[in-house]
DNA sequence: TCAACTTAAGTTGTGCACGATCTAAGTGGA
DNA sequence: TCCACTTAGATCGTGCACAACTTAAGTTGA
């Protein structure tokens, strides 16, 4: 067999690269997620929050693309440990809005610290962050207008 | 807050690009894989042995960066779907050889039907491939260094 | 030789992801 | 009005990931 017409080959597949990327990095976020207490997709749920305020648990899961099956424990969880609180809305009883308690929001503080670090260990240049953010970002959107 | 010094924005985070564009393509891969009977992770171990051959649950952990609390059971699902058979090496009682049954390695000729469908779904340039899997490597690379 | 150590693998428990199913609340048209 | 439909969310089951722990086999040095 002559590897160059081997389509199957482990180290040629880019959705290999993507998911060992993916589990390094949601690696190197763990010791420093642990000390706050979260893991790294309550970290995502808490980026939203921090950025945009009190949401319904459908917007949070369009920003992170995650459906209800993996948002509703976790935000039992987040508030299971102090960080959220949920409540139905009184207008449309349907929906329920997350919001930060005291402590979700003082959290911010300690977490502006990881940022610096993950950035300083990918080791990449400055410019190499901007193409590999929007390498991904095309990619992604491609996938999803493929899949819909 | 100037949103230009907020360093917890979840656009500008390069690790949620890269968590979601990884799920966006496993979750393409999802339907494909169905029909084969595999999950992706399944999948990304028979690449290994249809590359390699018979491999040690070492090897196979080592290739694809994944533990024994992965890969024993996930090799016990693919071990009960007749596609892999597990048997203690005589000269090492403790490592076990994980071997393609036939039917396993028959599979093989039909995933290759996969990648040009996932290639197209990726909807990338030709040379942007290469500059993403690139930066994919060194990413890992880099971080994993830091890590360890 | 045999106790200390190392290595390969498995097991258990927790927390994602996601498909499938369910419930309850809201909406719209004949 | 009221029935079909849609929407927001929860729940359940399966299969990863991974940390922590256990077991059994192999190795090594005083």
């Amino acid at each position: 067999m002559d590897d160059t017409d081997n389509p199957l080959l482990l180290k040629d597949q880019l959705c290999f690269s993507l998911y060992a990327a993916s589990r390094s990095v949601t690696a190197l976020y763990r010791p420093m997620l642990d000390e706050l207490g979260l893991t790294y997709p309550q970290y995502l749920v808490l980026l939203v929050l921090w950025e945009h305020g009190t949401s319904p648990v459908k917007d949070l899961g369009n920003a992170l693309q995650l459906d209800y099956g993996t948002l509703s424990p976790l935000l039992k969880r987040l508030e299971a440990n102090g960080l959220v609180r949920r409540t139905r809305r009184a207008d449309d009883e349907r929906s329920v809005a997350v919001a930060l308690t005291d402590e979700g929001a003082a959290l911010r503080d300690r977490a502006l610290s990881v940022p610096p670090v993950i950035g300083t260990a990918m080791g990449l240049k400055e410019e190499e962050f901007g193409v590999l953010r929007d390498l991904l970002t095309r990619l992604t959107s491609s996938v999803q207008a493929y899949t819909a």
